[in-house]
DNA sequence: ATTATAACGTACCGATCAGTATGTTATAAT
DNA sequence: ATTATAACATACTGATCGGTACGTTATAAT
């Protein structure tokens, strides 16, 4: 009885999550938005609602797709402590090889946004959270091996690794030294024994 | 000959420097500015030049006093490992008291420009290679005095407190329960032993 | 007292912002 | 074939953006 939808709308909010993971909520125009999505103004009002509500449903779909990630990263190896030296040595290698240098979008918003929208405290913060369940029960798989000491602190361990995580996205966007962050790195594995 | 300025550039600076690091550099406005600066709009731009180069000034005076008070808070421990404590337990406690939670402003600027405009890109790394030398010297001094382990890895220990460092600020954006932040301050201070 | 100079306040500039009104077109049900 | 519906493209809205032209005012040197 209607005129069906011409574009699809994964892929639309794809790209909007692409453009919004590069530069953000405040610095991404409607204008950039229609260009890279390849649909108009009023397409994207009746699609998505206003410029927030499609930014959070970019933000929710990349967190998403991220904690997938993370989870079937850590499963792919058998030891637990080689399983986080190829997430975290993957993760810096993309980050220095590609030219964009977007970081993780969580992150990004929970600078730009969260300390003045409870909405994205609320949702970066849980995600983070999430991310650090998946490493705790990674750690505890690991000393329920007997790879892993049984005395670690797993919670704080995971915790640790959050945090870590995110100083080394971020630091990584001022390009420091390859060795500073290799370093780093191997400090934090350190704490796995 | 001329007319003397009626504002103190410093205090204007500041105030400048303080929205910044509130909102950041595309959320804040020229009338966000003029209000808070409590100057006209043509005296900002006679005084300090156009936007950016008014915030790059307010990002100098920032890491300028920001690197002063790191180094003069590591240097008030005799205790390298108790300086370290302190130094974090403060900036956590200030960051949970107080409303804004602005966190630290070359942080928040290494994620908004750093990736899109080298200056920034630049800036924000030596600010953050500066502090990982202070921290180094700390550290080294620990070892000097026989409090710390002669075999520590002090460089990549003092980069991983770096690290560390950016990632709580950003994470506390979010708000996690405090001993989330708590625990991994207590797993990072025992990398120093 | 006059004059040169720059800081000042006001009021404006074109550009761009997020968001929408409107008329046209394509489809599915009848 | 007709009709109801919503997606479509175009073109617009008022508001706000960063930046500046301009006339006035205050000061210091003469």
């Amino acid at each position: 009885m209607v005129r069906p939808r011409e574009f699809d709308e994964e892929k639309a909010l794809d790209a909007a999550m692409q453009i919004f993971w590069e530069k953000g909520f405040e610095a991404t125009s409607l204008s950039d938005l229609t260009l890279r999505m390849g649909i108009q103004r009023p397409s994207i009002y009746s699609a998505f609602g206003d410029k927030k509500e499609l930014f959070e449903a970019a933000l929710r779909k990349y967190t998403r797709s991220h904690s997938a990630y993370v989870r079937t990263s850590l499963q792919n190896n058998s030891s637990v402590k080689e399983g986080f030296r190829a997430f975290f040595e993957n993760m810096v290698a993309n980050e220095y090889e590609k030219g964009p240098n977007r970081g993780c979008f969580c992150i990004n918003t929970m600078v730009e946004l969260s300390p003045h929208d409870e909405k994205f405290e609320v949702l970066t913060r849980e995600h983070e959270m999430y991310l650090s369940v998946i490493f705790q029960e990674t750690i505890e798989r690991g000393v329920q091996s007997g790879e892993l000491d049984a005395d670690l602190n797993t919670k704080g361990l995971a915790q640790t690794i959050v945090v870590s995580l995110i100083g080394l996205t971020v630091i990584m966007k001022s390009r420091p030294e390859r060795s500073f962050v290799d370093n780093s790195v191997e400090v934090i594995l350190s704490l796995l024994k």
